[in-house]
DNA sequence: GTAATAGTGTCTATGAGACACTATGCG
DNA sequence: CGCATAGTGTCTCATAGACACTATTAC
């Protein structure tokens, strides 16, 4: 066993318990920026529900917590690399004793989440960012930290989160950041802020009413795992 | 004991152990941006510094134990509010176990830090943070957060970190702020930046060389324990 | 007066918003 | 053709950088 300076190891210092709570974030076709909730389980009162979280396991990363409470609660199994958001450090926050939890902020593209809240519709609900009820702890404030999180990645970026897949046209592109941005965009301002990111492919969409749209692929094109918070600065 | 929906209490559950480490940020009367350092305990080698840095105590709270570390670990008594910035979560980032590592940003004047650092020469050093030699773990990386955080803060605002005492002059505030973000600044567009959240006592420094300037003081003056990572956005 | 520092008026480049205009498909 | 949607040229406004110019003190 190893020991420190003081000749103590660690396990006599007392630990605290270790949570992640994550806020998956998905938009909807309809255009708006949803987060899945998941049933409290052993929940006293009805309709009470939760962002999906877990206990930290032995030797675990926090990552990979994350992606096995998506799995276990929400039976979400294609997930991308969480991002933290905050360590909620309160020692009343939860009533069984110690926990830390560790919030983070997932983003995934409809059909995944959708597929998941069609197959279990009594356990895993979405809800828009804006109206999100009533939840347990700390909830809400997670889900604003991850609003704002994927807003200002939004900004600069097109489609950082990759959940339109290539090619794409402006359009397209414009409804995805209009639902994450929660307002409508202005087509001529978002267009020059994104073309210095995206490569005409030269074909264009066919067999829509009116002009057809310009397809378009990033370039510069990082990988979602890549993007962290300090990208940003 | 309570017991949750598994039927397992907190204990059942491995506990990591949870530290914090903190880079004490401080802007020298050179113009440089510093960073504190404290000789490691039990080091083997000489000149093996890090950044201070503890576990956390039963029932501690994260911003506390930062502290805690401060005062035993470089004698510093007068802190603020801590700001986190990351988990660190590699498996083999400790040898002694799994640590969960939390870390932090503290803002202090320079007076309260080179007095530290005058008692206990051996014991604490500063360093630029343009250059603060061989450190462990992942402490390197602590800094540059750390950096990216103030300098984020101090881009819209005067002097957030209440380094200056009120009133001061234009100049006083630009220095600072050419500190924290390492070049040199314009001095007209640094005035019309931060003017709008100053105001002009009608007062101006006597007794220097030159034009006498004038004297301003804070408005929508937040506390420095007010201000964190959410409100930049 | 000169030296030194503080403060400002103004030009220019850049980027966003607004908005009207043109372009190109479908029926 | 008309309708619908995509895409652009251009004006205006706000802001940052550059830089020369003025202002006010000590000596």
């Amino acid at each position: 066993m190893k020991r420190d300076s003081s000749g103590k190891t660690l396990a006599d210092y007392p630990r605290p318990s270790v949570a992640v709570d994550t806020a998956v974030l998905t938009v909807a076709p309809g255009g708006t920026l949803e987060v899945l909730l998941v049933r409290r389980e052993g929940a006293r009162q009805k309709d009470a529900w939760a962002l999906p979280g877990t206990f930290l396991h032995e030797g675990e990363r926090l990552a990979d917590a994350v992606r096995r409470s998506l799995e276990q609660k929400a039976g979400l199994r294609e997930t991308r690399t969480p991002r933290q958001l905050h360590v909620f450090d309160d020692p009343g926050r939860d009533d069984r004793g110690r926990v830390l939890s560790v919030a983070h902020v997932v983003v995934l593209p409809w059909d995944v989440v959708a597929a998941v809240v069609e197959a279990r519709p009594d356990d895993v609900r979405l809800r828009p960012v804006t109206d999100v009820g009533r939840l347990r702890f700390d909830h809400p404030e997670i889900i604003e930290r991850a609003v704002d999180e994927i807003r200002a990645d939004h900004r600069e970026r097109p489609d950082p989160e990759r959940l339109l897949a290539e090619p794409f046209t402006l359009p397209q592109l414009r409804r995805v950041h209009e639902a994450v941005a929660g307002r409508s965009l202005q087509p001529d301002s978002f267009r020059r802020r994104m073309t210095p990111h995206l490569r005409d492919t030269g074909e264009t969409q066919e067999g829509a009413v009116g002009r057809p749209a310009v397809l378009y692929v990033r370039v510069n094109g990082r990988r979602p795992g890549d993007a962290t918070e300090r990208d940003r600065r």
